[in-house]
Parts: C-alpha cells; structure tokens; sequence
DNA sequence: GGCTCAGATGAGACTCAGTCTCGACAAGTC
DNA sequence: GACTTGTCGAGACTGAGTCTCATCTGAGCC
C-alpha cells in the first residue's frame, strides 16, 4: 500500500533509518502539491496527531535538503519555504496564487551565467533562480491570456 | 562635505523626510562595500554611537526596499542579507569569501525565462537571480585561474 | 520666529522560525 | 540480552523582524 515515496527511498538509500517520525514527515511532504512553511508543516502533523516535535520536524527536513529532495525556497515576502524536489539541479517556479510549483532545467540559464561571469569579473560556483507567477491554472480560473 | 549620496537623493526625491536617523542608515550603508546584515548595521550604529534604535533601522531598510535602493539577498546560508544598488532591474553576484557583491544587467536571462515560461506553462512576472562565486580580488589572492 | 500636525522616532515587548541541549528511547549488531 | 549509536521529544534559548505607543521633530504655513 505504500507508494514508493522518492523521500523515503532517498533516506533509505542514504543508509539513513526509516523511523516512524521520518516516514511520516516525508508522507506529509508528500501530500502537499506546492510549496510548504515550516509551520505548515507542523500545523499539519498537529492535526494528524502524530506527535511529532518541532524539532524533530527540523531535523527531518535539514536532512532531506541534504539528500537534495527538499529545497528551500525564498518567497518575495521573505518567509522561507520548502519544496520536494528531485535531486538535480534544476530551478523552480511558484505560482504566487495556488503556491503550485514547477521544476525547470537550465533552458539556457548557463550561457546568462558565463556572460555574467565575463562582465562582473567573479567566478560563480553556485546560482540560485527562483521565478514567480501565474501557473496553467491560475491562467485559466482568471481568465488572463499568456 | 556631503557627497551625493544616492540612498539621500532617492529619499529626498520620493518625497520622504530626510531626518538624522535616516541620513545615519543611508550614510552607514554607503561606507559598507558589499552586503550586510541587519545586525551588522545594527553594530556599526551602536560603533558610531548613533543611537539609532533597531526598528528604526528597520524602518529605513523597509524604505531603502520599497526605494529600490537597497535589495534584500538570501545568502546560501539562510542569512538575510541586504546590499545598496541601483534602482533598475539587475542581478547580484555575491563574493562568498569577502562579501563583495557585483550588479549585473540581464545578460541573456530574459531569453532563459522565455523559455521557462514555454517549459512549465507558467506566466513568469518576477524572478530573482542570486550568483556566488568568487571575485576578482579573492581569485587573485588565491591563485586560482579563472 | 512661532504654530501645527503628519510623519518619524525610541523603547521595549512580542512573535516566530530555527537551534541547542539533554535525558530517554529504539534499532541494529554482536 | 547487552551494548552502541542514532534518533527522539520536551522545552529553553536565540535572534531577526514586527508591533505598539507615547513622544518628538521636520517642514509647511502664518
């Protein structure tokens, strides 16, 4: 009956051991279809009764961002929030209506980071594209034209 | 003996008081080189013996914001960081050893999030590009080719 | 120069995300 | 079953950022 949960497989796989509290925290992860705060999250296994503390909830999720199945996003407001993930490198997109998110691949981000690289002078090890909008849907219920 | 500080001049042009306290933050900001923290603000204030307090710190950092003078950056720590710039769009690159940061213009990234919106069906009306790397000066320093 | 008042300030309490510590517990190994 | 080690919950703590409120002040007006 149990899905195979990428979450799961990645602890597993990581030789990290499936507890009852992590197995529960990768369901919740699971179940939301965007993006998710901390609190949400916390608020959510409130509500299942699962008994989960705070910090353990920070544990779980340190760990997944370290697996590279959770990323953390920085929202235009400032809050931080998570998202699942596959381990790739990749880039996400947040509908800031539904809070829906979608993976996207380089689409040709790496040139703009070499040009970057020429005109600042810096070498860039690392980037971080965070891109926010309307997703298919939210197009659709308001009516808008892409 | 007042340079034309850039942080004043957008102050004064939005129309908002140009008071002490202001004219503190807006100087403290100019005398730093790359990005800063609150706190590091917060520290110099105190240094200087300004006696700025911290909401009011805040307050101006919320104006300089709200300005475009002054960008919030999401260090790869979790850190909020904060770095005077020019109003236009642009992006940063982050020195990840000394802190400096560069602008950026567009560099062909307008073309990627084309072709983002095209790949996840999104309509893209914002995004934010943050670049770490290493700087002129600190490549130098350390003998690493670029 | 004096008056007025909206906007700005400082102080400090508050909130909330995230961290840390510590004793208890549970899984895996022998 | 004993031992080791990883993980847990509870709760105190930290620090960034917010909020409130009484007070102050800059700037326009007379």
């Amino acid at each position: 009956m149990d899905a195979p949960n990428p979450i799961v497989s990645a602890l597993d796989r990581a030789g990290y051991r499936l507890t009852a509290p992590r197995l529960a925290v990768a369901d919740l992860i699971a179940t939301h279809d965007g993006h998710f705060t901390a609190s949400d999250l916390a608020d959510a296994a409130r509500d299942r009764q699962l008994g989960i503390s705070r910090a353990t909830l920070f544990r779980a999720l340190d760990l997944l961002i370290e697996l590279g199945v959770v990323e953390r996003l920085d929202l235009p407001s400032g809050e931080h929030a998570y998202v699942p993930c596959a381990p790739a490198h990749h880039h996400h997109v947040v509908c800031s209506r539904c809070g829906r998110t979608a993976e996207v691949g380089d689409a040709g981000l790496s040139g703009a980071v070499g040009e970057i690289e020429r005109q600042s002078g810096f070498r860039i090890d690392a980037h971080r594209l965070e891109l926010f909008g309307l997703c298919r849907h939210c197009l659709a219920r308001t009516g808008v034209p892409s």
